[in-house]
DNA sequence: TACGATTATATCGTGCACGATTGATGTCTG
DNA sequence: CAGACATCAATCGTGCACGATATAATCGTA
């Protein structure tokens, strides 16, 4: 009764998630994001003024990763990093105009993506929401 | 109507893609394996001998990722990388007894996992199916 | 048989993810 | 107020993933 990866459920979600990076890739390619890239600009655009942390919660993601993602954004001119001043140890995030307007476009990029899968809307927010509930129960979201 | 990544499909998925690796980990640490290893591990004793693009089918990657990655696990003594005779293109994938003894030390890990979600079985099943449909749809399977 | 495709694997460069550690700033408490 | 502790970001090392390219073996066909 060897298991093979095919059967497994933690197989299923690897190879998915790689699909659907595999799928966003040649919508964000012209714009020139990575698909980490595009869910942080998506977030400060939607919460300018991010800490580090902040956005790290949002994107499950901590500053070790982080970190060097957000210089190449901010080599790019997407965004600035600035220590806050009150409490020096954070570092602010704001989109530059150049960003905002990448932000807009990348607006359809979405509804190409549900396109593509074939699937309903309705069906798309069922399967987010048992992903989520089976996250959150292996690992609760901090903060 | 901004959308944020915990809005969207693709998060979900990535993001629980993530947290599933991550509970993974405390489970193959001890064995001194990483997931993309034990997958591996899983589809050679399943299957013993196959080639890399074969083992790359079931995985669904290429050799630039499984090179490296069964270069390592040669040097670990858990499988032997050797030219096929009949034709010296292929290089035939065989788990040692070491890697034999791994695999079987690992059977236990899928329960152990499926204990974690809190999930019956039945919708560990129907979660998997969902997402290998969806994969599919979105990068078919070659050969 | 010779030579142009095709196939299988390997290599290289870049980016993401993460554990472990470091250093600087801020807070709390005796 | 001083020293212990906590917090935040950055750094380092390793492994995975993938596009692009290279190299060697094989196949097909003129």
């Amino acid at each position: 009764m060897t298991l093979t990866p095919s059967d497994m459920l933690c197989f299923a979600l690897h190879s998915t998630a790689h699909a659907v990076h595999a799928a966003y890739a040649p919508l964000l390619q012209p714009l020139g994001l990575t698909y980490p890239q595009y869910l942080a600009i998506c977030a400060l655009n939607a919460a300018d003024g991010l800490t580090i942390s902040q956005l790290g919660a949002e994107l499950r993601l901590e500053s070790n990763t982080l970190t060097p993602l957000l210089k190449r954004m901010e080599a790019a001119g997407w965004l600035t990093r600035s220590r806050d001043t009150r409490d020096e140890r954070q570092v602010r995030l704001r989109l530059t105009d150049a960003g905002r307007d990448l932000a807009a476009r990348a607006a359809s990029v979405p509804r190409s993506f549900a396109e593509k899968t074939g699937f309903r809307q309705s069906e798309i927010a069922d399967l987010r929401d048992i992903l989520v509930e089976l996250r959150d129960r292996l690992k609760p979201a901090k903060a």
